[in-house]
DNA sequence: GAGTTTGTTTGACAGTTGTCAAGGAAACTC
DNA sequence: GAGTTTCCTTGACAACTGTCAAACAAACTC
């Protein structure tokens, strides 16, 4: 076993016990004891893999992005018409949101927190951007099946879907048996008015 | 002076020297002892007047709210033509992002904070629908003077429209001249759609 | 103006936090 | 298998947190 691997792999075993601790209690409320407890390690460890703290948090951002924005890819792929990709879409957002919500709470949380702590912005940037890649590669798949082009810019779709979905993210815990349903309906609205 | 009054006022006064340093810091980094130094006050005489921490920003949420809601109230009542309405509104989000950014910062901060923490949800709750009725205003009156009707129901108006400001108040700091007049950009792209 | 209520300061408390160093265990090397 | 490196635990530290009570000052009451 590479010596390199070996650490790396201790560094994804912490962040995923991270990422499951702040996921449930919000980065405010997460100590590196918390975090450590909630793993197979005590809390001295922290530091023989991570410099400090916002060091560990900035990893597990790192880390999370590697599996969340290839999320649509699939129906991107597979969809063969404009209806087809829409309702592979609107599916797959409505499972993640019902089966990650502490992951998407997470992610919104840490975009917050970007705007006061300098050394998470870079790390929260890089996520956005991979998002709006995502969004839009949806959006111009979803122009070509229909014989259309896109009728905003990739930023503003990304803005405005990922509006839809913190929304939903937001109202899921209030009304977990409702959200989805409303988010589907809303994206149906305005898909349709994002090409032309 | 009336004691309650005066009790009022001091709740108000320790209320913007809150807002003023969680505006600053954010939520996770803002402590009484902080709040307390930005006042004219020591850090004691906060449980005089509030129950505990989560009390006092409980109701800072609520002051802050009373002030925000109402602020394109007077381009919607003076605009006589779509676009006046259009400009006005733009002119006005584009003034209060640049000149009220902390404030708003801390807004999208406590409204991921009310994910973890289940005593600021009512209140978050509450603000999130004085906006939405802020926007569906904007949008009805918009639509009344195009001679149209909205296509999108309110809470999806919001959502859209908070989605492409809450981007801009993210990405304010790492870009502060040229990010208002993107978000300028990006609404004039979506607010014709959103009226038929 | 003495006495009482109201408001504010000060200092202390118990608990938690990030950080780190010293020591021990485990793995690896030759 | 002795010695060395790598890894992990433990315990300690200084700082900071929310909370509260006791002392003090100010304002008000009669």
């Amino acid at each position: 076993m590479s010596g390199i691997d070996k650490i790396e792999r201790r560094r994804i075993a912490l962040a995923e016990s991270a990422l499951k601790t702040l996921g449930e209690l919000g980065y405010a409320r997460t100590s590196l004891r918390e975090i450590a407890n909630n793993s197979e390690f005590t809390h001295g460890v922290v530091h023989y893999y991570f410099r400090d703290k916002i060091d560990l948090i900035s990893y597990c951002v790192r880390y999370y992005k590697t599996k969340c924005a290839r999320r649509y890819d699939e129906v991107v792929e597979t969809a063969t018409t404009g209806d087809e990709l829409v309702s592979g879409f609107l599916a797959r957002m409505t499972q993640t949101l019902v089966e990650e919500t502490p992951m998407h709470k997470l992610w919104y949380d840490l975009r917050a927190q970007s705007m006061f702590e300098d050394q998470l912005r870079p790390d929260v940037e890089a996520i956005d951007e991979l998002l709006e890649e995502m969004i839009w590669r949806i959006l111009t798949r979803y122009a070509e099946l229909t014989r259309t082009k896109p009728s905003v810019d990739a930023p503003t779709a990304y803005a405005l879907i990922d509006g839809l979905f913190e929304q939903a993210v937001v109202g899921y815990a209030a009304n977990p048996e409702k959200v989805p349903a409303l988010l589907s309906d809303r994206l149906l609205q305005i898909l349709p008015k994002l090409i032309a």
